[in-house]
DNA sequence: ACTTACTCCTGCACGC
DNA sequence: TGCGTGCAGGAGTAAG
């Protein structure tokens, strides 16, 4: 499931396998995949051709390649199974390879999108002036972005009539963090998930950021979480963070804090994993 | 205006 | 063994 250590991790790979080249054509073998460019999968490879990209960005869980004096970039979102793997032109097609982009150059390798659940896909979007892609406007800076407003965000969660977790996974408030961050970001803040945020203090808010930076950054340094193996760099390789989780994934297992047992419990179509005793509930749930 | 629920999709781990 | 069920869940969109 890439969050923003994993997919700051493809985009590092990006940068160094893809950046400069120029695209020669480009191949769509799932329409899904392209969905998101309402012009469709021809429109997609026909304004492809010939750019050369830039230096790949990324805000949270989105990352794009800039097309070089065209005013436009082609968006990534890897969903929830989402790869792109800089492959040999020669390399047998992946089972779920949805779209192929071939270079114009003598290195041997294209860019590949691979994706088993097809929840991600490619897009070409023009970008406003900052650079950004114009149908992101909406998503918030991501917590290692050097531009994010740590004030503005506590003052955004006082506003808001929710809990911690909804609001951490809220894109539009913080981006970047998904299921297995934000349960890690709240097990080391001894926060339970359901805690209203409406009464949050100014300390506790910076310790919570603390904590996701301190895990993002950890995460990153080993590659990225790849908890069902889904989740590969450009070069195909697994990160390792997975093996330093402490709360996602972990439930029955001893709370590395304090030994009880990690609970999971059902929550918005999907599970939060904490402990209960590190965790406590709020009063009125 | 703001918050919540639904929906898309495939493969795998289950239990009977 | 084979089949049905549940689960993994990001984010746009519809509904409340």
């Amino acid at each position: 499931m890439p969050e923003l250590p994993e997919v700051e991790v493809v985009r590092r790979g990006l940068e160094r396998w893809v950046a400069g080249r120029t695209v020669a054509d480009a191949e769509v073998l799932h329409p899904r995949a392209v969905r998101r460019h309402l012009a469709g999968a021809d429109d997609f490879v026909h304004r492809l051709k010939g750019h050369r990209i830039g230096t790949p960005a990324r805000r949270g869980k989105y990352l794009w390649l800039p097309l070089a004096d065209s005013g436009q970039a082609i968006l990534a979102h890897l969903g929830m199974s989402g790869q792109l793997l800089v492959q040999p032109p020669d390399a047998a097609d992946e089972k779920h390879l949805r779209i192929r982009i071939r270079f114009a150059d003598d290195v041997r390798t294209e860019l590949r999108f691979v994706d088993q659940r097809t929840f991600g896909g490619l897009s070409l979007h023009d970008t406003t002036d900052d650079g950004l892609p114009d149908v992101i406007g909406h998503i918030a800076r991501d917590p290692l972005d050097p531009l994010f407003d740590d004030e503005a965000f506590h003052q955004a969660l006082r506003r808001k009539r929710t809990t911690i977790k909804r609001a951490l996974l809220d894109q539009s408030l913080i981006s970047g963090v998904g299921n297995i961050y934000a349960d890690e970001a709240l097990w080391r803040s001894r926060l339970h998930y359901d805690r209203p945020t409406t009464g949050f203090t100014r300390p506790r808010t910076t310790e919570l950021l603390g904590h996701t930076r301190d895990v993002m950054n950890a995460a990153l340094a080993v590659g990225g979480t790849s908890f069902d193996s889904l989740y590969v760099n450009v070069n195909g390789e697994s990160g390792y963070f997975d093996r330093s989780l402490d709360a996602y994934g972990r439930e029955g297992e001893p709370c590395k804090r304090c030994t009880t047992p990690m609970a999971r419990r059902a929550w918005m179509n999907r599970s939060s994993y904490f402990c209960p005793k590190c965790q406590r509930a709020p009063r009125i749930s």
